[in-house]
RNA sequence: GGGUAGGUUGAGCAGGUGGUGAGCUCCGCUGACUGUAGAUCAGCCGUCUUCGACUGUGGGGGUUCGAUUCCCUCCCUGCCCA
């Protein structure tokens, strides 16, 4: 192939949703495809062993994070974040843009790019457009993130538009900073909740010769309806673009559904990794807190649909006497099959593509994860 | 037997030397978490008809307008002496 990646895709005539593989330079991905995250070179509790047997295809990392510690420079020396992390699969890494949105207090934006104050050790930290691609080459990923800049979406439209307009400036700094032909670059999409923003950011960023597209600053507050708009409005602009969609910081087991049948590929989300470590395990029966006391004496596993290592080999009881106690294999044992439950999620969801089951599946998974916390983008 | 220090909501404590003790930390109960400063955070945690009210400082009695506080007595616990 000519370029890092080749995406395929063909529509499933079931809204804008689409069916395709990604190869990339560490192996193939097949889409709609989830991608949990290891922020610092690690999904957190989970070894490359467990990640494989949950059915990972490709992982997410962070170059903010890996920048201060133990720094890209160290990791380029040992040989690149794949072998760093003994990870052989596909890897993408976040641009720090995030943490300029999450890190706010921390932080000094100007036009050129952000100070941070390290959340480590205080120390100044500068983040730029140049610098974040070349922390992403230094790492030695497959897919590395433009820098953007996120804001909060109810802020004045001025502030949005300013923070979109930035954004597309970093974008097209991003791809003349670029050196490595074996490395893809996406794209992101700002503009908040506004129409005409989005609309605006879509074409800004389509126009610009990424190998992807990525949808941010969505899932940091805004209403489920506004979510399932603005990908409206997304998807729309980008009409027949035939690069890879990535939404990212989504999601929960619903809000899969409705962004795939708006044309969105690729998702990521820490949601898995982290409600399993606070006791919320996602199952075919949906969401169990098992720190909740009626566990205490349930001899069944934890789902009888699941067949990763935690349910094959342990009770629910068990699970929250672990939970209770605080032992470490407690986060392990529940980020082991959230991870699992949410990738056969995925695969059920193209295999529902492919079959025709789409709307019967996403009613399944709504009856029980309906009223919840992780609820549904909107269908309407 | 004598002396001494104590007895506060499941546990451990704080406080209170006559004028509203429901305050803290555990434990416990529940909820939240969306490009990870998160194995975290929040609420509740005596009773009730729970935006409030009532009860509660080992038991009993006394003094007082009023006692957790002062007095008497009993019970219980730690330590010291016999």
């Amino acid at each position: 192939m000519a370029g890092p990646l080749s995406f395929s895709s063909r529509a499933t005539g079931i809204g804008r949703a689409r069916l395709g593989t990604l190869a990339t330079p560490h192996g193939t991905i097949d889409t709609p495809q989830f991608m949990p995250v290891g922020t610092q070179g690690t999904v957190k509790s989970l070894t490359p062993g467990d990640l494989r047997a949950a059915g990972t295809q490709v992982l997410l990392g962070n170059t903010y994070h890996l920048s201060l510690r133990p720094g890209h420079e160290r990791i380029a020396r040992l040989g690149g974040l794949h072998r760093f992390m003994a990870w052989d699969g596909p890897i993408l890494t976040d641009s720090g843009g995030f943490q300029v949105f999450s890190l706010a207090h921390l932080r000094r934006v100007d036009e050129d790019g952000v100070t941070f104050a390290s959340h480590l050790d205080g120390s100044p930290q500068r983040l730029t457009p140049e610098r974040a691609i070349e922390i992403q080459e230094a790492l030695g990923s497959d897919i590395a993130m433009a820098f953007d800049q996120l804001v909060d979406a109810t802020l004045p439209d001025a502030e949005v538009a300013d923070a979109m307009q930035r954004t597309h400036r970093w974008a097209a700094r991003c791809l003349a900073a670029r050196t490595r032909p074996d490395q893809a670059l996406f794209g992101i999409i700002q503009g908040g909740v506004d129409a005409t923003l989005r609309r605006q950011s879509a074409a800004a960023i389509a126009a610009l010769p990424f190998e992807g597209i990525a949808v941010g600053g969505l899932s940091v507050g805004e209403s489920k309806r506004q979510m399932a708009d603005t990908l409206d409005v997304v998807a729309e602009a980008l009409g027949d673009d035939p690069r890879p969609r990535y939404l990212m910081g989504v999601g929960s087991p619903l809000d899969f559904f409705g962004a795939v049948k708006r044309g969105i590929d690729l998702f990521d989300c820490v949601l898995p990794t982290r409600v399993a470590r606070n006791g919320q395990l996602w199952t075919s029966l949906g969401k169990l807190n098992l720190r909740n006391a009626r566990f205490l004496d349930d001899p069944d596993p934890l789902d009888p649909a699941c067949a990763c290592e935690t349910c094959r080999t342990f009770s629910r009881a068990y699970l929250a006497h672990l939970f209770r106690a605080e032992e470490l294999l407690a986060y392990r044992l529940a980020s082991l099959h959230n991870v699992t439950y949410t990738l056969d999620l995925m695969r059920r969801l193209r295999s529902s593509l492919v079959e025709g089951r789409f709307q019967a599946l996403h009613e399944a998974v709504a009856a029980h994860y309906a009223g919840t916390g992780t609820s549904a983008v909107s269908t309407g």
